[in-house]
DNA sequence: GACTTGTTAAAACAGCTGTTTTATACATCC
DNA sequence: GGATGTATAAAACAGCTGTTTTAACAAGTC
């Protein structure tokens, strides 16, 4: 097994990190976990990355990298108008969240677990994945309304659309305590993504027609 | 004994406990913590409970008990529309999670953080909280609808209101990472209620109008 | 008094946590 | 050859976890 210059153990940890962490979250995975399943030392995690919270960051700063050369938001076409902007991210961003592979799985599952259990790098992940995507958004809504990005209905919009696609995120709760949930979501992505951009450009077509900024109506 | 003061222990355990599981949730309170702060020995909580898991599960009832008490689908108006019983489910709901005062507070951030890490109790929250919630919806998406509770559409409806309000339920991640969201979203709560009231509205007529259930268009 | 019963306190338990230490191989360079 | 540096392994570390044990205390009953 040991010897030669293998770099090899260092990169079965982050591979077995990866997976782990997006499994779990950050927080209910040990060391040892990640160790035993990498066949590696438990001291190998603090020789090659200092320290558990040194090979979550070097993992974290890896899948970020990677969602955002992915980013729906960059892929749309060039030219394309508002509505068909906000129906492009969502058709490809729904899928990506409800049913993940490759990479990307890692990458959404463990933002889920940011959401609830923030490591120290909460902050920063937010910085680069969050306010990117929210601009963007921001920008598209701001368009269909005919307003300004800091009118408070676009914040709004923007909130309602992200709530409905996040919403799709597998949860250790739905899977475990609705069952059968998973396997719909599965089987209906592409139908829910389609659902979910109808209703948001519904509502904000609505929004338009009211127009008023506080308490409408 | 019976003293007057016989049950105090009990009953500070159980007022500790409720507050610190709802603060950060099953796994991240320790017996330790609760027994602390509530001046109590830490065997206290095996002698009354049996254990942490048995102390979780006292307080679980009773904040299940409390929030089925004050459910915003048995307090609408008896023969209301549809359109109001959604109307007012949003009205009283949202600010219910977004700045929760009370008891309720505790509720509803336990049931955010059993979304993310179930304990062996989340099923059975699930039954008493969540089915009965989806199940009033459903009937007034059908009915506005005017299609079966079992049409894709009424689900998907449910899930997109269901999905906009929880977006609010106050996140560790935002309140660390979004500095200055938990105080926008506190103070505009009534505001953003009636935006997803009218924008989850207008969502539904779309579907409606264009009928199909499907991939639609 | 002794006995029981309900409650509390302190200590100890075994288990797991991330991390550090110590030792031992191997490879390369002088 | 010996020194140096890298990589692995095994053990030990101190700290915390939920739980259990043991003992003490108070009050009511005989």
């Amino acid at each position: 097994m040991r010897h030669a210059h293998d770099a090899e153990t260092r990169e079965r940890l982050l591979e077995v990190g990866t997976r782990l962490f997006g499994e779990r979250g950050y927080f209910h995975v040990t060391v040892r976990d990640i160790c035993r399943e990498a066949d590696a030392n438990v001291a190998a995690v603090n020789y090659y990355f200092g320290g558990k919270l040194g090979l979550y960051t070097e993992i974290v700063q890896a899948l970020v990298g990677s969602m955002r050369e992915a980013d729906p938001t960059t892929a749309a076409p060039a030219g394309s108008s508002a509505e068909e902007r906000i129906r492009h991210y969502v058709r490809t961003y729904v899928p990506r969240i409800a049913k993940p592979q490759g990479q990307a799985v890692w990458g959404q599952k463990l933002m889920g677990h940011e959401t609830h259990e923030p490591t120290p790098l909460a902050p920063w992940i937010a910085e680069q994945v969050i306010l990117p995507r929210v601009r963007y958004l921001s920008e598209a809504v701001a368009e269909l309304l005919g307003c300004a990005t800091d009118d408070p209905r676009v914040g709004r919009s923007v909130a309602s659309l992200q709530a409905q696609c996040l919403f799709y995120l597998p949860s250790r709760f739905r899977t475990t305590a609705l069952r059968g949930w998973d396997a719909r979501v599965e089987a209906e992505v592409d139908a829910i993504a389609e659902h979910i951009a109808e209703f948001t450009l519904a509502g904000i077509a609505r929004l338009a027609v009211g127009g008023h900024t506080g308490g409408a109506s």
